[in-house]
RNA sequence: GGAGAACUUGUUGC
């Protein structure tokens, strides 16, 4: 606004900049809005703008939207580019609509549409999701001719996706593909097949890579023992953990930051916090600082098993070595008050962290909603939750599970359907 | 000189 009132018109990229501000804040409509009002007063934004707002739009959700914006931008003046196709079928691949997905990529054929490099890696990625080998096989042949030979990072980047989905049978077929077409694993895939691997709960084969990492002269680094020990200490016993604890510093690997809160995390969730402690003295005598992550983890431990006044001394200690508290620490705090039955405390809180600067965010605000819950006020969850609803944001089936949670609890099941249904129009899938 | 997608490890909500 103080550009236009000075006489200073903003150019394309200016304006790109701003509608991507508030699609990254996002705001979609303020950014929809934008759009109109930026075409009258300044220059109207190209096809950088109108990509930021597709992902907007799906980021929150709003998938009919986001296709509807997509196939209209050629009437906008606005012809999408290989970036906006690949972006579209990215995130048609995410959601797993993937009968849009193949009818798009059809349509594209049509028109003679030519991919580049990172098309066929979404590609091929949504005909591995949809399960169909032969055709990503034959893509991933095409694309070898057609472009470079896929190298590790498309394989990668398929192998990771697969094990974000947890089809790890999948993922391992495509590492074996891999390896016969002659590529071998690099330190990077060893990691993220350790990954998936813990992720999906299996840290016992995940210790199996790391022996074959170890048999074929692949040197492990600080991540694959983090993941590996994040990995144990969520199935296994602290023995186990120490032990790995231990493997890794006689392989001369120095634990960092991430390590540390890993431990601390595990530890902490066991209620064990003499070593918790222990390991946080540990840290800074090594003379490894703690991070936000740490502190954190650290405070919701203490938080958890001790009295209230470890967790503020902490949060001053923060303050003091320049890594203030963010929203995490404050949703932890807000939960932990609220489990102890401390809900005005927690709103307290509340208030203090909008004054200090600190916007909540969507878990803040589902956290706020089920403490209200825990003191049966549900009208004014209702009326929290009514408020945010009218902002984009509030698509998150936890938050309307909460919601859904504190009504059925209070007997308000018409109110608790009517949520139901509310979420189902807004494209929020229930779980 | 300034804006855009996917791409390995840790902390918070039902």
């Amino acid at each position: 606004s103080k550009m236009v009132q000075q006489g200073c018109k903003p150019d394309v990229v200016a304006c790109n900049s701003l509608v991507s501000a508030y699609c990254k804040a996002g705001q979609v409509e303020a950014a929809l809005n934008l759009l109109e009002e930026l075409k009258q007063i300044a220059t109207s934004p190209t096809l950088l703008g109108h990509e930021c707002i597709i992902i907007a739009l799906f980021k929150v959700g709003r998938f009919e939207e986001a296709l509807k914006f997509y196939n209209n931008m050629p009437e906008n003046g606005c012809t999408p580019g290989v970036y906006t196709h690949t972006t579209v079928i990215n995130e048609l691949c995410r959601a797993g609509q993937l009968d849009t997905l193949f009818a798009l990529i059809f349509r594209l054929q049509q028109e003679g549409f030519i991919p580049n490099a990172s098309t066929y890696v979404a590609v091929i990625e949504g005909f591995v999701k949809a399960g169909e080998w032969g055709k990503a096989g034959i893509l991933i042949t095409e694309m070898s001719r057609k472009h470079s030979a896929p190298g590790p990072g498309l394989y990668n980047h398929l192998m990771a996706s697969l094990g974000r989905a947890g089809e790890l049978n999948d993922a391992c077929d495509l590492f074996r593909r891999m390896e016969q077409g002659g590529l071998v694993p690099n330190l990077l895939m060893y990691n993220c097949s350790i990954n998936w691997l813990v992720k999906a709960g299996k840290s016992v084969e995940a210790c199996m890579i790391l022996e074959e990492m170890e048999a074929k002269k692949c040197s492990p680094d600080v991540v694959t023992y983090n993941s590996l020990l994040h990995g144990i200490g969520k199935t296994c016993s602290l023995d186990k953990v120490q032990e790995m604890y231990t493997h890794m510093a006689t392989k001369g690997c120095i634990p960092d930051a991430v390590t540390y809160s890993i431990l601390l995390d595990t530890y902490g969730k066991r209620g064990r916090l003499d070593e918790v402690w222990g390991l946080f003295r540990e840290m800074k005598q090594k003379g490894c600082a703690p991070d936000l992550y740490t502190y954190n983890t650290l405070i919701k431990s203490v938080f958890n098993g001790g009295p209230s006044r470890e967790a503020s001394r902490l949060l001053k200690t923060m303050e003091k070595v320049g890594c203030p508290a963010d929203v995490i620490t404050y949703n932890i705090l807000i939960a932990g008050l609220g489990k102890r039955g401390q809900i005005k405390k927690a709103l307290n809180l509340f208030e203090r962290m909008v004054v200090k600067g600190c916007a909540p965010d969507l878990i803040t605000h589902s956290t706020l909603i089920t403490n209200l819950g825990r003191d049966g006020e549900w009208m004014s969850a209702l009326e929290s939750f009514r408020h945010l609803q009218k902002q984009d944001t509030c698509n998150d089936v936890v938050l309307f599970n909460s919601m859904i949670t504190v009504l059925c609890k209070e007997g308000q099941l018409a109110e608790a359907l009517h949520m139901l249904t509310a979420m189902e129009e807004k494209g929020c899938i229930p779980n």
